[in-house]
This record gives C-alpha cells, structure tokens and sequence, in this order.
DNA sequence: CGTTCACCATACAGCCCTGTACGGCGATCT
DNA sequence: AGATCGCCGTACAGGGCTGTATGGTGAACG
C-alpha cells in the first residue's frame, strides 16, 4: 500500500487524516502512522517538531476540506429552506465519521477542543442566517441554530444508526419538518 | 483526602466513578486511581482481576445509581407533558457530565458501548412511550424520540454551554416547545 | 498466644508511546 | 567525480500503563 519510498509533509498529513478517520484523534500518533507508511518515527521528526505540530496540521486540513467544503457547498444553494433540508438530510443518512471523532477528543485534546469550537461557531451561524433569511426574529433563530447543531451532533454520533432505510428516510423527513421552520 | 488505610471493593469503584466524571474513562485506571487512594496497585489486584473488570463494575453502578434513577425519577411523573418538559429542561440546565464521559469513550471501550446501548435503548423508549400518551401513533412517537435524543446527546456534549442564565432559559422554552408535541 | 487471613507493598516484566542524537544512503549540483 | 543536502534508519532515554509473583503486616479468631 505505501507507493513511494520518499515521503513529504503533506503524506503525513494525509496519512494522519486516514487515521483520524479510521481510529480517531488518538491515532493520529507517529508510531502507528509510521507503520502504515511503511517507515519509521526518524522520518516524521525531520518533517515535523512533534505529534501536536502533526496534530494541527491534520485538523487544519480537516477544517479547509471538509468542514469548510461543507459549509460553501451549503451557501450555494439559494432556498434556505433547501439549505437546511440538506444539512439535516445529510446527517440522517450518512453521519459525519470525522465530525463524531472529533467530538470524541474535544475534552482530552486543547488542539481538537478549538478547532472543533471555530467549526460549532461557523455552523450555527450558518444555520441561524438560513433561519433569519425564513423570517425569524435574531434570538430566535439562534436558539433554533443552537437546537439544530445540538441534534446534528447527536445524529453524528449515530443517533439514527440501527434503523432500516426505510424508516430511515421517514426519520429524516420528521427531523426536516420538526427543526425546520 | 483518603480516609481510612484499609479499602474494600466499594472504594475503589467509588474513587473509579469519581475519576469518571472528572477525567472521563481513560481516567479510569489502576495507577491514577491508587494514586488518588493513597495506595499501590498491590491492593487493587487483590479486589479486582483487571481493569476491565474495575471498568465494568463502575459502569454498572452507574447504570443503577445515575441513569436508571433518573428514569425512574421521571416515570414518577404522572403527567407526560411534564415528564418530558422535565427531561429536556434539566439537559440545557445542567449537561449531564457522566453521560458526556461516557459518550467520549463509546467508540474506544466495548464496555461503555454496550452501557451505552442499553441506556440509550431505555432512554428512547421512555421518551417515546410519553409520546404516545400524548397521542401520538407508534411510528412517529419512535422518530420524535430518536429525534429528542439526538438533541440531549448534543446538549450533553455542552450545545447549550456559553450561553447566559437568561437567554439558557429561553432556550430551554425553545427546545420543549419543538421537541414536546 | 499463636495462627490464620484479609489487605497491602515491593519488585519484575512487558507493551506502547514520545523525543533526541547521530549515522548512512541517494540524488542532485558543481 | 566529489561534496552537499534532503530523507530516513537506528539506538538511547524516559514516562505511563497493565499484569504477576511474592513477601510483609495488622486484626481477628481459636
């Protein structure tokens, strides 16, 4: 699986993202991702300084491919009601594997606690304003945003898991038509 | 802080749920918790075989002393409006700390998963029966539960933190108004 | 009064992880 | 062709955790 002998930085990075995924912030540590490059801990430490300086990196790349993504992938679409259909659908139905693993370490590791924080902070705005632009008074459609993330973050952690798909897409239409104004 | 010298089973799963709820479940472990005790590891391996099983009697009382007596707690509640008023009012108020541990760990420690199910499994159906007797058909009493403990899962995880007493309570309103039917 | 037994300390072995120091090889530039 | 530099292997040091084996101490009991 490990291609090229010769890594740089940004393989480590993406190896570390990998491993995020699969295993969770804890690990995202040199001496497994070392293994799974094929490599031992003397590359890493002539690419990087230490496991957090990895650690921000991999969140930093989370934040722009992912979690940025998502959100200008949402604001291209005009309707907000469309906007947050979509937003909630989505979590139904595929819930967000970084997003729980992140959840996962947001009290253990200060790194994933910020990011995770500027991230909570983007969303729920984002939320607030499709909820503004339906006509909502400010405060709220910010409560509205608050109860939205507090249920996206549920779903995330696999509050729908264990339903069949049918009942599934039912789910999804009654968290749309309950959070949704 | 330690009291006596000599410990029995109880002290240590007592000291276990108090390094639960500060430290979460990896705090949970033999060396931390002598330390805390003022005692070696020699003594822990005398009323326990591993960890494992220190984890699992912790979790256990748990289950009994926490999340089974605020189920019961709440079935005390005649009026099911109440009930649910109760269960989510008390969330924004107070986040419920051990749960958020819990939550923290479900996907690292099999013990915390399978708790976990069960309470969530309880938790649900408890919702879901008031639901019922509030009118609602089977089908949709289920989705409206799933829904309202997605909602307390992310309100566990500190949705509703960094908001001011005053405007807590009216979301706390919020959240009751669009969860309860 | 001595023995037994519950409880605990000590010491050893082992695993996994982070860092640091240094030595080696290969590609590239001159 | 030889020196340079980027990338990597190896080895050492240290810390935290789990277990196991074994010896020691007190209190309670016969």
């Amino acid at each position: 699986m490990p291609s090229s002998p010769r890594l740089d930085r940004d393989a480590w990075v993406g190896a570390g993202l990998a491993a995020l995924e699969r295993d969770g912030v804890d690990g995202v540590a040199v001496v497994p991702l070392a293994r799974a490059l094929g490599v031992t801990r003397g590359s890493f430490y002539w690419h990087f300084a230490s496991r957090d300086e990895l650690l921000a990196a991999v969140l930093e790349r989370w934040e722009l491919e992912h979690s940025e993504a998502v959100l200008q992938e949402l604001a291209a679409v005009a309707d907000p009601r469309a906007r947050l259909t979509a937003l909630l659908d989505r979590a139904v139905r595929k819930p967000p594997t970084y997003f729980a693993r992140l959840l996962d370490a947001e009290d253990r590791e200060p790194l994933v606690a910020a990011v995770l924080a500027r991230s909570a902070a983007r969303r729920t705005e984002a939320i607030a304003a499709a909820c503004r632009e339906l006509g909502l008074a400010p405060a709220e459609a910010r409560r509205r945003a608050l109860l939205a993330y507090a249920a996206y973050v549920g779903l995330a952690r696999g509050a729908a898991a264990g339903l069949a798909p049918r009942e599934r897409a039912a789910f999804a239409r009654h968290v749309v038509a309950t959070l949704v104004p």
